[in-house]
Parts: structure tokens; C-alpha cells; sequence
DNA sequence: GTCTATAACGAGATAGAC
DNA sequence: GTCTATCTCGTTATAGAC
């Protein structure tokens, strides 16, 4: 049996390999603050490594962390999609069910922790394009699992792929709307919506 | 006639007075590196001040003028939204317009105009709450705008009310989606399925 | 109101011992 | 792989002449 020396400082990320948890510490932190706003001595201390760790792991420097951080949300948010597609009968209350749980987890974190990819990868599109294309490559494989389960669910292709885009749009705006107004109305809103929109093309 | 001493470094804004400069250039600049990206001294340098002339004006530093950013913002897309509202011959007509117009405005920028609202109060929530403030505030404007035109034209309270909501929550998700994917199709297909859903409600 | 100079601090990144 | 020390540069903000 392995042991680990270390104590990481994140809760329950004490098993976790050095890389890992810098990548994790890493997300967390440019969904609060963003990328600009973060720096990379405080993703080492909050990752429970050192500065000459993250580099070791990350030779590109903090655009390098970035890019891997916003893959590991994109990863985040994929299961959350998949779980809501997975366990509910439609894909209209799908939907709506994963707008109720983006809810849950936006007030639990007291309205600070919004979409990850997002919060890393808005601002960058000149100083940062490799954050841009990892940001739009997340938006993206979201709107392909949404848009599959609709056609899977006798969708046509047309309206299925013009409705996935919809629901992703949507859905980030709205985590945006209710993380701003501290209210979870936006999202659960937003989701009785595209529930609604959805069942408008059966 | 007075005259104007200084050739400011917008196009445009040559005869506008100092303070108004300022804030033009911050909002412009925010708009594309958000809150933290965005210097100070950059500021200065594109409004053609010095940076006495900022800490004159705003003393209470980057985030008194971020916040006075943020309403500049604020009453740019105001402007949009009402002159949709007012050239349209119904509601739903005037929101897909309304895309069509932020999605020309975003292609014309190629692609790195975004929400200067969003772009710069996100990342914002525990380093500076007047800025989170402020953008809520615009938000909550917005919407009221949408509220106000759709009970006007017939739609039920409470309709109206969660109408307002979801369009502009798709907007602002959708330019964000569109601004990622370098197309403006996010956004065209969102004002046509804001249309359909709004039409739904009749 | 405008300008320059500078203080005080933190950033990203690197070197090299261990 | 990990750690510390340090280099260099840019940041916000202030002081004080004009």
C-alpha cells in the first residue's frame, strides 16, 4: 500500500498526485477570481506544492495550467450533463433537472463559484487564444451530448442541433443571471424554458 | 466656441471632455481583458490622459472607476435593447432582432467585443462586490426593459415577468457562446427560439 | 486640472541545490 | 520531483511641482 507524504490544504485531495491537485487547486481558483485575477503562488500554496512543482509539472507556464484547468471543468460539467440525460425519462425535463442542480451548487458556494470554463476564459482572447479554443472545445462537446440524446429521442437533425446550442446558451447565461443577482430564479427559470421550448418540437 | 486643448487617442472622442474619456476607454478595454487584465496606466494611455488626471476623477481608484465602467455599459445595451423594442412591431420580432444586431456588432470586432458588463464584473465576487453590484444592477434594468414591453403588448404578469428573465439570460449566454466559437449562429439561433417561445405564451 | 517621479508591492518565471 | 532564493518587470497608488 502506498502512503502519501504530503497533506494537500484541499479537503479530500490528499490522495491525489502533486499534478492533480495543482490542476484541481488551479480550477477552483480561476472560477472565483478568473485567470488574471489568479495567481500561480497561490495555486501552489492552496495545491499544497511548491512554485518550482507547478513549473516542473507545467513547463508553459500558467497558460499551460490554464488550458488543463479549463479541460478538467469541460470535464466537470460533462458528467454533471451526463448524469441529468442519463437519469430522467425526456430530455426536456433532463434539462431542467440539471438547471436545478447547477441551482443547488451555485448557492452552496454562496453565489461565488460559477462555470468554471467560462470564468477562466472570458477576457483572454487576445493575450490568451489557447485558453479561447480549450473554453470553446468544452462549450462545444456539451452541446454534442445534449444534441445526441434529442436525436437519440426521435428529435429531427435540424431541430436537434439548433436546440442543443439553445440549451447550453441558455443554461450559462442563466448560472451568469443568478450568480449576479445572488437568486436562483434565473436558472430554475431558464430550465422551465427550454423544457417548455424543447417540447414545442415533438 | 470652446475648444478642445488635447486630441484624445479614440477616434471620435477628441471633443469629449476628460472624466468622459476615461470612462470610454476603461469600458472598451474591460470589455476585452476584463477587471483584472486591464492597467490603469493602459487606461490612461488610450484616453489620452495621464494618470493624474484618472486618480483626479476617481479616487477611489480602479474599482470606483471599473464601477462607473461597468454603467457605461450599462446604458450602451440599454440604448440597443430599446431601439429594438421601439422599431419592432411586436416583442418577439424585436428580440431575435436585437440578437442579430449584438451578433453583427461581435463579428465586426472579430469576435473579441464581448458583454462589457460581463466581462467586467465576472471573477469579481469576492475582490470587489461594488462592481458584482453594479453589473446586477444592469441586468436587472435590462430585463425590466423586456418586462415593461411585454406586458404592454398583452402578456400575462407573472409571463412577462419570467419572460424578461430568460431572454436576457439566453442573450448574454448565447454572445458568450458565440464569442467562443468565433459564429455568430449561437446567437441567431437563440433569437429565433426566444421568438417562438415567447410566441408560445400568447 | 495636468503632469512626472517614485514608492511599495506582487507578479511570472528561472536557477540550481538537494 | 521538491524546495528556496532571486531576477526582472509591471502593478496600484501617492506626492508634489506646475
Amino acid at each position: 500500500m502506498k502512503t502519501t507524504t504530503e497533506a494537500g490544504r484541499e479537503a479530500g485531495d490528499a490522495a491525489l498526485g502533486t499534478r492533480e491537485r495543482i490542476v484541481r487547486a488551479a480550477s477552483r481558483l480561476m472560477q472565483r477570481q478568473g485567470y488574471e485575477g489568479t495567481g500561480i503562488k497561490q495555486i501552489s500554496r492552496e495545491a499544497g506544492a511548491t512554485l518550482g512543482s507547478v513549473y516542473h509539472f507545467f513547463p508553459g507556464g500558467k497558460q499551460e495550467l490554464a488550458t488543463e484547468a479549463i479541460r478538467h471543468g469541460d470535464q466537470e460539467f460533462t458528467d454533471i450533463l451526463r448524469e441529468a440525460l442519463d437519469g430522467a425519462d425526456d430530455p426536456a425535463e433532463a434539462i431542467a433537472a440539471c438547471a436545478r442542480t447547477v441551482a443547488e451548487a451555485l448557492r452552496a458556494s454562496d453565489w461565488i463559484d460559477g462555470c468554471p470554463v467560462t470564468a477562466t476564459s472570458i477576457g483572454t482572447a487576445e493575450s490568451a487564444p489557447d485558453l479561447q479554443r480549450a473554453a470553446a472545445e468544452a462549450f462545444a462537446r456539451w452541446r454534442g451530448l445534449v444534441e445526441d440524446e434529442l436525436r437519440a429521442s426521435g428529435f429531427a437533425e435540424e431541430s436537434a442541433r439548433e436546440l442543443a446550442h439553445t440549451v447550453i446558451s441558455t443554461l450559462e447565461g442563466a448560472e451568469l443571471a443568478a450568480q449576479l443577482a445572488r437568486d436562483e430564479a434565473p436558472l430554475l427559470i431558464a430550465g422551465r424554458h427550454l423544457a417548455r421550448l424543447i417540447d414545442s418540437y415533438r
